[in-house]
DNA sequence: TATGTAATGTAATAATTGTTACAAATAACA
DNA sequence: TGTTATTTGTAACAATTATTACATTACATA
């Protein structure tokens, strides 16, 4: 168990014999599920911090016509919904189905707080954690707030590049799920890719994107 | 001073008493701004806890050919960025300028992480505080996800719909705000309004909203 | 290297949404 | 109560994007 708790964000950096002293000093529950089972269901209060020790996991949405929405598949040594324990409405969004044999280490609200005031190295691991997802929600926000998928492109591009100061990108996600990602549909995208390099903007050759006019690139992407 | 860090989200639930010896016991500053001064520049790392005591100020995001995209306004006491200190990539996405004359406390990411240690309630709050608002977010996501015009709506009339179990709904923003936070222009809202009244699935009287075929708005949620 | 699978490029057409403009209704307020 | 500003309803038209379908190219792996 500890060394799958090494491995997890939130007990990262820490030793063996540190968490070992936290899986003695602090109660928790080891749960165990077969393949299949409901872990969480949308609407149930989140009250405990999840780390999944071993497995994989799915937390679908379901809308009110009762299809499954967005997906996404979690596995160990992940934690579930760690941003929701300590939100106000504290229901989950979404329901936990297992995809194999699962089993998690869950401790309370009150233990994972009493944690944190203990440890520093979790404190602050657990704030980075909520941190980089609040983070990652805005960003996410910002390129489904942009109206047109040249905008959003342009957007992704010059974001890209910018971090490695190139003229040249390469993607590293498929179409597909660049597609997914915007809110678009995958031709759409293509076509955008397109156009793109017909007016001279971009080449394109498989998955690296190369950018030849930096201005008007800029100017798309409001 | 003190009387407004009481209001403040981070220290609710803490008395003047309380407040003081933490003010006593750890360093902080008070920044003062003129109208219009820039108080942090897009990209900017955020390294402190900046709770507004006194102004209003904006948070604005620019896109790369200059033009300021999407603004927001922040006044007292509310805290700037909560969650992109402890992120890791912890470049402010956005410049904040003052609109009137503005003062800040400020608490280091050192000094804050021990007075969360130190202090449960201030801990909670602030837990809560960032996890909030990566609910917002992530509702908001939900929203921008679905397709068409008419599934967000249907979802938003459900989910208000739902909180208090009623089959009427009271809108409390104008058709202007719902449509940004949609994300789509005001008169496609308007007219998918009229559309689902047209169908009876809904009938509108000004801000009020009844809901006719359940199962058909359901439907359209997807 | 052959072969099936996944990813990409592209086109025609349908559907949705944005834009612009203006009238009507309501709200705010002197 | 009258006047002005805001909000809402609506229409015609333009622009964008989705849908569907299929060919082509790259990729994995037997």
């Amino acid at each position: 168990m500890i060394e799958e708790l090494i491995k997890s964000p939130i007990f990262k950096g820490l030793s063996y014999n540190e968490i070992e002293e936290i899986t003695n000093k602090y109660p928790y529950q080891i749960k165990n599920y077969d393949k299949d089972s409901i872990v969480k269901l949308s609407g149930e209060k989140c009250e405990n911090l999840l780390i999944i020790l071993e497995g994989k996991v799915q937390a679908q949405m379901i809308d009110y016509s009762g299809k499954a929405v967005t997906i996404s598949e979690l596995f160990a040594p992940m934690t579930i919904a760690p941003a929701f324990i300590y939100a106000r409405q504290n229901e989950m969004p979404v329901t936990v189905q297992t995809l194999t044999k699962t089993s998690f280490i869950a401790f309370s609200k009150n233990t994972l707080t009493d944690i944190l005031q203990n440890n520093r190295t979790i404190l602050l691991n657990f704030l980075t954690v909520i941190s980089d997802q609040s983070k990652f929600l805005s960003e996410k926000i910002q390129f489904l707030t942009f109206k047109s998928i040249k905008s959003k492109l342009a957007n992704y591009i010059l974001k890209k590049s910018q971090q490695g100061k190139l003229h040249s990108v390469i993607l590293t996600e498929t179409q597909q799920e660049l597609a997914d990602y915007f809110g678009v549909a995958r031709p759409s995208l293509a076509r955008t890719l397109g156009e793109m390099e017909n007016d001279g903007i971009i080449s394109i050759s498989r998955k690296i994107i190369t950018i030849h006019k930096l201005q008007e690139l800029m100017n798309l992407s409001k």
